[in-house]
DNA sequence: CTAAATCGTTACGGGACCGTATCATTCAAT
DNA sequence: ATTGAATGATACGGTCCCGTAACGATTTAG
């Protein structure tokens, strides 16, 4: 069934999330970050680079970047692809699912906190 | 009420948004300025730099950079206080009201759309 | 009236990210 | 074998952001 929320609700839900985040040092990540890192968990691989640039509608440079940020921070692993070197495979971490694991719990909790 | 959100309906509704907000080409805002601008439009005012840095639980430095860049995305305002014009109070834009009320609706459009 | 405290900003060196263009590597087709 | 396409990374100049420290302006305290 779908969710249903009210304006007040979504937002006070996004900003709790956030400050959660913040305050509790979480990596800053960006918008286009977290929809990396995100797809790369929820979405069913194989996941390449130009696979997720199309996907987002950026430029490959873009996720680049992006795969080098969070790879610094373990979130996501390279690997070259043996049937075609051409290709990177982006996959998990165990720091990565962790974090997503723990940010989804985040969510939860402050969706069950809001007010009616 | 609260609202029940199961992980996977919490995670796939924060990689949905995000995918919208990307592929929509909308400011690339961090978790750290979402949390500003949000706690901006949704809590009481008045907003001061100490105010959103011990609320946020970061330096003064970190809040007048980003009230520059969303300044300059016109997304807030400041303007001293006249009372004590040590402070700067951070208000409202008309920009940025449309930008959070938009950003709402697209929480509202993307929870709606989550599977069961 | 002077000294201390407060507030927001700026300075600094360093790192991350931008968009565009180009690169090396690899594969596919002739 | 050679050409062409495809993939991901890199180079570039520029902008934004970091944390720490200092700063000017303003207010408060003694």
């Amino acid at each position: 069934m779908a969710i249903a929320l009210r304006p007040s609700q979504a937002l006070r839900l996004w900003q709790q999330v956030a400050l959660h985040e913040v305050e509790n040092g979480m990596p800053d990540l960006s918008t286009r970050q977290l929809s990396i890192l995100l797809t790369i968990y929820l979405d069913p691989p194989p996941h390449t680079v130009r696979g997720l640039a199309s996907r987002l509608n950026v430029s490959k440079p873009v996720i680049t970047r992006a795969l080098d940020t969070m790879g610094a921070l373990e979130l996501v692993s390279r690997r070259r692809d043996d049937a075609d070197r051409r290709n990177v495979l982006i996959g998990r971490t165990v720091t990565g699912a962790l974090f997503v694991e723990r940010f989804g719990d985040v969510v939860i909790a402050k969706a069950k906190e809001l007010p009616t």
